[in-house]
DNA sequence: CAAAATTTTGACCGGTTGGACAAACGTTAG
DNA sequence: CTAACGTTTGTCCAACCGGTCAAAATTTTG
């Protein structure tokens, strides 16, 4: 059984906020041992020993950030649903993916960074709720495959490479812009990458008979 | 122009190579600022002061590194070729990329690593050497299509795909093993990748009419 | 072998970092 | 007003980290 969550009065709740805000930006550039609290701190416009009053240390910071934000970043796949057509659904899966590394590639950073390293820290999370999300959506795919909705395919590797082509726009960031360029790179990349993903999931490479 | 190579010592040949393979190691794991001198000198098998005879700076091993990866790394899309068939080009650059993916996972994240953190040590290289070539490969690919031979989307995005799905089996294979479990996360998942990832390139998920 | 050159090591240094702590400051309720 | 409580800060510390240096050990060369 989980404590119930500590008594905050309002100036614990909006600084604990600003703090998470910051260290959100700070984390998921330099990640977890690359950051300082120092930085966190200037960042959130407080003292380091300021900071350390409302977090008693950088694993807090971390922990507490990580744990909110899987649950926004899963969002996604929780509202894949079994009502509607399935070409449908999973175009918008998709589109909201994409939405989201636009929207908020720090998070996505933050995770990637996270899982880069081995996952120390939310390796039971994986394991655990993500694992039974994920089999649970590819039930769903798979009975989609069964009514000859889609072609038969492997579930999990279909959506590992959702996740893996929407968020190379959030971690991939800087490579996607150096190789578009000046012209190309600009704020149209994120559409273009929604029409190419598009073609490519429904379609494939091949020409059209 | 360059300075030459400084002239070495059978010595200095083997320890710098042996440093150099430890420092992936350790770097691949930690990222560059996550790892010390002392723990790439400890798995090197050396003292740290002994390491630093052979590398002035943690920044010249980094560098190094970086430097002899690329080419490696870049070798598959270099091989892309005019000659042959299109379909049958792009099949074996997807399927050499994901061997890539699963022999060098190290180099992966090495590099994923670097890239994540806004690539401040390589973004020039990005802009220069790789934009030219993916260009030089995206012009390729545009031939293919005025000839008929692909379907007509864009080069660029479809490159960023292949590499993000490839990848993603090295740089999130915390997260790919722990979702598919311990029957299907086995040595095994690089084989069903492959055969998904053919399937998706090729015809996408719209059942077959 | 012996001198020269190369390699290895222990000791050390200055700067940084995560975190502790007590004192000062501000706020709120009686 | 004032006592209690919540917030902020300056100061400090021990551990860590990148890197230096001189001396010792080893290898190479004549």
């Amino acid at each position: 059984m989980e404590g119930s969550a500590p008594r905050r009065t309002r100036i614990q709740q909006e600084k604990r906020e600003l703090i998470l805000e910051a260290a959100l930006e700070v984390f998921s550039a330099n990640g977890f041992r690359g950051s300082t609290i120092d930085q966190i701190a200037e960042a959130a416009g407080m003292s380091k020993p300021n900071l350390l009053y409302y977090f008693r240390r950088k694993e807090d910071i971390h922990e507490t950030l990580m744990q909110r934000l899987l649950d926004t970043w899963l969002a996604p796949l929780r509202e894949l649903d079994d009502i509607g057509d399935p070409l449908t659904e999973l175009r918008s899966y998709i589109r909201r993916k994409l939405e989201m590394a636009r929207d908020f590639p720090r998070e996505s950073r933050l995770f990637a960074n996270e899982i880069l390293q081995g996952a120390p820290r939310i390796k039971p999370l994986l394991e655990g709720e993500l694992k039974s999300l994920v089999d649970e959506k590819a039930a769903v795919i798979k009975s989609w495959m069964r009514a000859g909705k889609i072609a038969r395919t492997d579930p999990w590797h279909l959506i590992f490479s959702i996740w893996a082509t929407t968020q190379h726009y959030a971690d991939f960031d800087v490579q996607v812009r150096a190789v578009l360029g000046a012209d190309r790179g600009g704020d149209g990349r994120f559409e273009d990458a929604a029409r190419f993903l598009e073609q490519l999931f429904l379609d494939g490479l091949k020409p059209k008979g």
